[in-house]
DNA sequence: CGAATATTTGAACTTAATCAACCGAGGTGG
DNA sequence: CCACCTCGGTTGATTAAGTTCAAATATTCG
């Protein structure tokens, strides 16, 4: 499913510096990805980026950092799946993303941490002091103007998961958040009717601020009304991506 | 309630150039706003800045733009109050955010508008073409810093609506509806107990994901439970914050 | 004053939440 | 190896929160 971050790669290099040089080899793990942090750097300067970064292996159902957290560190995933969350006093929670290679984490942050981020399943990441990261991104306006891109297209995510959230019926929510899937297995060359839910009915409901019965009740809706079908628990097969549209309302 | 905006401005000298200039007289309508953006830019480069940028004024219930538009513009607010809108096909919309003076509009922008802006009150702003200002943008990092800084920001915010949107009950949002118009008139020098609603219940069911209904019903609780009184039907007079904030769970 | 618009309140209804039982796959230990 | 346990998922019955439809009351503005 992912493709092979496994590849010989000296331990501190991380993909994101890698890229970053501008190699004509595209790197394994944050190529082409949507929200990976990439511009070129002359190679003179990317021994500061290495020094400054590390690979960190995280395993599923462990946190990268709370809620509160001091703010220490930025991210970029290079595999597996992360969600953000926030918590109410009380347990309720709502996770606001569900990340995977080359997405970064940083952005948003005061002094401490907005959010939570746990991994779904076993994952790697570069780390960089945030520190240093910024000192380094004041140095190199393409990094930041990069991150401007990036926080852009968050907001406009963060927008339409409003409408879903404030607006949108159980089914509508459900068939949206497959349809978002399935664009980012295409965007990285998958098959778009196949979709892997590498969570539970339980995030997937904090997610879309519904229950998790809900979820699954709405999964049996969808399969019986034709629109997918579940080549196994976490595994989406989209029979009709137009019923499922229809279903959306929109995105 | 808003600050002499109509003070002698020339009329294209727009506010943000002029915080801009570094002059020591802090610009009347942007100056410490939150979201504003505001840099130092020498003299000598503010003739450019100054040319391409229009003081526009739209009237209550027109739009600055609509959802799909092609981006033509940014807009930094320096009177009233506008709120953006995403809508579905049926109609049901959700307000993405209120904004008021000092307040900019144009981040999350691709090609076209991803929301739509709309004018709640009689609103003043600086417009920018959008293509002018991110050329200018380019060549100042500072502005480009702030930008990030921003969006940062909104997005945060964008954060805690979810949170709002998908977890919490009818009278925890709209105490938190409260308090979040509380802290902003604080932050413009306001007293934190008396909160203006420049927008209608519909407004403000939309921005909260109810109904106009159950936003008066839920008003109607609050008093009742004695956190707030009705001045009249757009000014909240907030009687017990700790009661506000007991019921509102966070933010 | 009167029309138009916004707000409040009431009653019936709907959606999704809650509470509860059951199913099935995977892992553990006897 | 198999019984057992746990965890995630599905399904059912009931309940509650908020919506919808409707009517009455304020408020605004010409």
């Amino acid at each position: 499913m992912s493709p092979p971050s496994g590849s010989p790669i000296a331990t501190r290099a991380c993909t994101v510096a890698r890229h970053m040089a501008g190699s004509p080899v595209p790197c394994s793990t944050c190529a082409a990805r949507q929200f990976s942090i990439c511009a070129p750097v002359p190679e003179s300067e990317l021994t500061e980026f290495f020094a400054m970064s590390a690979r960190i292996r995280v395993e599923a159902r462990r946190h990268l950092f709370n809620e509160g957290d001091p703010a220490q560190h930025v991210f970029n995933i290079t595999a597996g799946t992360v969600c953000l969350s926030k918590a109410l006093a009380d347990g309720r929670r709502q996770i606001t993303g569900f990340l995977s290679e080359g997405d970064f984490i940083g952005l948003a942050h005061g002094d401490s941490c907005a959010y939570g981020a746990e991994a779904l399943t076993p994952v790697e990441a570069c780390r960089f002091p945030r520190e240093r990261f910024e000192q380094y991104m004041a140095k190199h306006p393409d990094v930041e103007r990069r991150l401007l891109q990036i926080a852009s297209t968050e907001l406009a995510a963060a927008q339409d998961q409003m409408l879903l959230l404030g607006r949108k019926t159980a089914s509508e929510r459900l068939a949206s958040f497959l349809l978002r899937l399935s664009d980012r297995a295409v965007a990285r060359g998958e098959p778009a009717n196949l979709v892997a839910l590498p969570m539970t009915r339980s995030e997937i409901g904090d997610y879309l601020g519904l229950t998790l019965e809900t979820v699954s009740r709405t999964m049996t809706q969808l399969r019986k009304a034709g629109a997918i079908d579940l080549d196994n628990v976490n595994m989406v097969r989209i029979v009709s991506q137009d019923s499922l549209r229809r279903l959306a309302g929109t995105v």
